[in-house]
DNA sequence: CCAGAATGCGAGCGGACGCTCGCGTTTGTC
DNA sequence: GACAAACGCGAGCGTCCGCTCGCATTCTGG
């Protein structure tokens, strides 16, 4: 069965001219905007069609509904961030410190998050409808077993329901300090950063048993 | 100037029967009830009628709007609130170990938020309007204050930017793990509550240099 | 017991917002 | 150049929701 009209209707049932792939990077764009400055729910369609400067007739050639605009914006963020996240938790490198590993990782998701600050703004509204919501928590759960796998190696005399409780205590951890760090800029924004790690590596130090990196006593203050 | 009916027209313009002290009672429990399974945005005055059992109509009999139910429901929050934080952040008995200051604020402070799930629903939605941002930033900056004078007893020699950073890193965590608290229950919740005193105490134990309490190695490992 | 105030009701007003529809314009294809 | 399809527009439809209004009922002071 080649492509028919029929059915492929749920792919790519019409066909983009260039400037259509366009207006919607354009349409995505001032969305992510809208949706930062106000949230999912009290983003209007025609502010977003305002915003990138076309009708409301416009927007709705592109897609079906608003929450498929979040959904677009959502699953173009979220192979951004399976990428960066990759980068970030790959290296399981038994050779480096604790302090090393979580700098770097926090570090990744940081910039990530600063460069992209709808992410933030559309997963942390209570706000959101049910698809967004599922992928949030895809990424979620995803994010978790890759956190777990990481500490498994850290702490691997701890029962499943603690490594559990341990990787969600961290992301938890880094919620709240992404918070506080977008919330600030320059020296302030770098400073919180560094706060950031020290909770991390302090909370996790004490559970390692002196099994990773060299030095123990190495992150005591803020230089 | 005694009380004329003119120049009273802001405090208690209307007489109150005691029904209607129990219908505004009845309004805000039905109010609290609909805020923490919807949001705030996302609720109906009818909705909360509804759930209350009387008719719009009589709901704003008592409320000139839907945002002053918000405003007072808040109030009666901040003023049990300040009762707690009161009691949880007060004494600043220098003879107690870090560890049981930390504890003892934090036990207080969960069991206010379990207590009242709908302050942590109100203050945490990014679609407050703006009476209702104003009173939680009041909130949130004399509890800031607190957490900063308890912080500088010990952290004496930390500078006015650092006391106000690790406060706020204080509350930032505490919110994070008030997150993953509300969200188990039994065996689970009292884990993560323990979790939550970890991060804490082990945050802010190396900052203050063996000052506060008698045993330093006490923290490391949850029973 | 009665006048007036407080309480209670629910249909419905006004406006905002998601979304549609008809029609004109641009672009790709032969 | 001609035809179809994709693009673009903006007035406006349907709906939902905050809130009102007129009227009935219950309470309270004198």
């Amino acid at each position: 069965m080649p492509d028919t009209a029929e059915n492929q209707a749920k792919e790519q049932p019409r066909r983009r001219q260039a400037r259509g792939e366009r207006r919607i990077a354009q349409l995505l764009e001032a969305a992510a905007t809208v949706f930062c400055s106000t949230g999912y729910t009290a983003a209007s369609t025609n502010a977003i069609a305002r915003e990138a400067g076309v009708s409301p007739g416009t927007l709705y050639q592109f897609f079906p509904n608003k929450e498929a605009i979040a959904i677009e914006l959502g699953d173009r963020l979220m192979h951004e961030m399976r990428d960066t996240y990759g980068e970030a938790l790959a290296p399981i490198d038994p050779s480096t410190t604790l302090e090393a590993a979580v700098g770097a990782a926090v570090d990744r998701f940081i910039s990530f998050n600063c460069d992209h600050p709808v992410f933030f703004a559309l997963m942390h509204g209570p706000d959101i409808p049910g698809r967004i919501a599922e992928e949030h928590d895809a990424l979620h759960v995803t994010l978790l077993a890759r956190i777990e796998e990481l500490l498994s190696s850290l702490l691997p005399d701890a029962s499943p329901a603690d490594l559990s409780r341990t990787a969600h205590m961290c992301l938890g951890l880094y919620k709240a300090g992404l918070e506080l760090v977008l919330g600030h800029e320059g020296a302030e924004q770098e400073a919180y950063i560094q706060e950031l790690k020290n909770v991390l590596v302090r909370y996790l130090e004490p559970l390692t048993g002196g099994r990773a990196g060299r030095e123990e006593a190495s992150s005591r203050r803020t230089p």
